[in-house]
This record gives structure tokens, C-alpha cells and sequence, in this order.
DNA sequence: ATGGCTTTATGCTAAAGA
């Protein structure tokens, strides 16, 4: 056999995600979690800012591409990997101010970073635009598997998928998060061909990827599962890993959610 | 629970989050 492909592309790719409730509060949080677990994507959700410090990310060797709006959400891309940007809005929705989408080509896999409308309180606006924007999404997915391409998304997705991924459904029964209009959309996602990488490796619930600062959730271990990532099949084929890293939410000034992280195997050697 | 924390914005309070 030849010799193999130098660089990433012969090896495993380590892609994780995290919603961390402003990126100016979480700076040195963000900042030391890549110093240990050296991803070479890092997807981030609520940067809460109009700012961003691509300098301290490029000065560790991570290119950058963030979607940023005043005071609200804010979605980017950390990557080692050169970044090719498709999309900063969720196609169909390209008038929408907020900033929850952020699509890009990264060694040959359309990477996918989202921040999904939380959706309360439901009998707000907020719970039908909620439900809008998951069905663009779900537009935006189905187009991707017709034309077969390789794409990981990852990020808050608001949604807790089943039952055991909270800590008591008679809790959320009722919320945005948990009502069966959101799941019935994160099942037809699912339902396109794409896996939940989480769900494949982890059957039994009880696992979170969020603990609200409130009511002592954090020790209580009170949380709900609604950080995913979701693999188109060849992507899915290659799955190595899908774990929580629950060690960030423990910190002082801790973000309330926690990253979740997949491991991707390299594309199989042909001949 | 009628949100008990946390963050942003230019602030002495509101809005949003989940």
C-alpha cells in the first residue's frame, strides 16, 4: 500500500460543542478547555456580544468564523482546519436578524454550528417562531442528504429528545423544550437519515448536557439533555465516540451548559 | 412557583434564558 495521506485527513477528527453563555464571561473557561482537550472543531452557541476575540483563538492556532449580533445569541466556529463558509443564516429564514446558523466546509465535511430558538414562554410569538425556524432547519437537512453530503451539526438545539434525557418529565411537560411539536421535529430531522450521535453510543438516560443556575440543579444533578449532535450516515459509519464533559459545568463562574464532544474515524483508504 | 441565578446593555432596571 502507498503511503498514507499526510496531515488531518488520514486522522481521527474530534469535533465538539458548547453553549457557554457569553464568550467574554467564559473566555478563560473556553481558552483552558481547548489547551486539555485540543479539539479540532469547536463549535460555540450564545456568545452574547457584538465582539470577538479572534485574536486570542488564532494566537492557539484556531481559525475562526462567528456569526455575532448586540446583547443575544451569536454562534462561531473554532477550527485547525482552513474554514470555507457557506452559510451565516439558516436558508429560507436569510431575513432573520438572529444569529443561531453558521454552515462551512472543513476538511471535507459540512460542518453545521446552531443555536435553536429556546421558545417560551409557548404562548408567546416566540413558540411558533421556534417551530418555524426547526422546519427550515429540517428544510436545510433534508437538501443535504439529497445531495448526499457528509455533515455533522452540532449545537443547543433546545429540544429534549425522549423522556429519560430530564430529570423529571413531569417537570417539563409543557415547556418549549419538551412540548411534542419540538420533538416531533427533532425525530423528522432524525427521521432524513441523520443519527444522534449521543443516543447511538448511550442508550440509558440520566445524561445532561445542561443544569439551570437556579434551585441547586447543578448538585442536585437536575438537567436536561439538549446539546446534539446529529451525523449524516457516511459520518455516522465512521462515529469512534460521543461523550459529555461534565468538568466545565463544576468551574466557578460556569456556563450553564457543558460541552458534548464526537470523535469521527477517518474515511475509510479506498483500493 | 408568581423563575429562588446569570448575563448584557449604558444602568440604578429590563429582557432573556430553559
Amino acid at each position: 500500500m502507498r503511503g498514507l495521506i499526510p496531515g488531518h485527513m488520514s486522522q481521527t477528527m474530534k469535533i465538539a460543542s458548547w453553549n457557554v453563555n457569553s464568550i467574554k464571561a467564559r473566555l478563560d473557561h473556553v481558552k483552558a478547555w481547548l489547551d486539555s482537550q485540543k479539539p479540532d472543531i469547536l463549535l460555540l452557541q450564545e456568545l452574547k456580544g457584538l465582539d470577538f476575540p479572534y485574536d486570542v483563538f488564532d494566537a492557539m492556532g484556531y481559525r475562526c468564523a462567528a456569526v455575532t449580533q448586540k446583547a443575544y445569541n451569536g454562534v462561531a466556529i473554532l477550527s485547525r482546519h482552513e474554514i470555507g463558509l457557506i452559510h451565516e443564516k439558516l436558508p429560507g429564514m436569510d431575513h432573520d436578524e438572529q444569529a443561531r446558523y453558521i454552515e462551512a466546509d472543513i476538511n471535507n465535511v459540512r460542518v453545521i454550528g446552531i443555536y435553536a430558538p429556546n421558545g417560551n414562554p409557548v404562548d408567546s410569538e416566540k413558540f411558533p417562531y421556534k417551530l418555524t425556524w426547526l422546519e427550515h432547519l429540517k428544510n436545510r437537512l433534508a437538501a443535504l442528504r439529497a445531495d448526499r453530503v457528509p455533515v455533522v451539526i452540532g449545537g443547543d438545539f433546545n429540544i429534549i429528545p425522549d423522556d429519560h434525557d430530564c430529570h423529571d418529565p413531569q417537570v417539563w411537560a409543557g415547556d418549549a423544550l419538551f412540548r411534542p411539536e419540538s420533538r416531533r421535529l427533532y425525530r423528522a430531522m432524525l427521521n432524513l437519515g441523520y443519527s444522534d450521535a449521543f443516543r447511538v453510543r448511550t442508550q440509558n438516560g440520566g445524561h445532561y448536557t445542561f443544569w439551570d443556575y437556579q434551585g441547586g440543579a447543578w448538585p442536585a444533578n437536575k438537567g436536561i439533555r439538549i446539546d446534539h449532535f446529529l451525523l449524516s450516515p457516511c459520518i455516522a459509519d465512521r462515529l469512534q465516540s460521543c461523550t459529555i464533559d461534565k468538568e466545565p459545568r463544576g468551574l466557578e463562574k460556569a456556563s450553564d451548559h457543558t460541552p458534548i464532544i464526537v470523535t469521527i474515524a477517518a474515511p475509510a483508504k479506498e483500493g
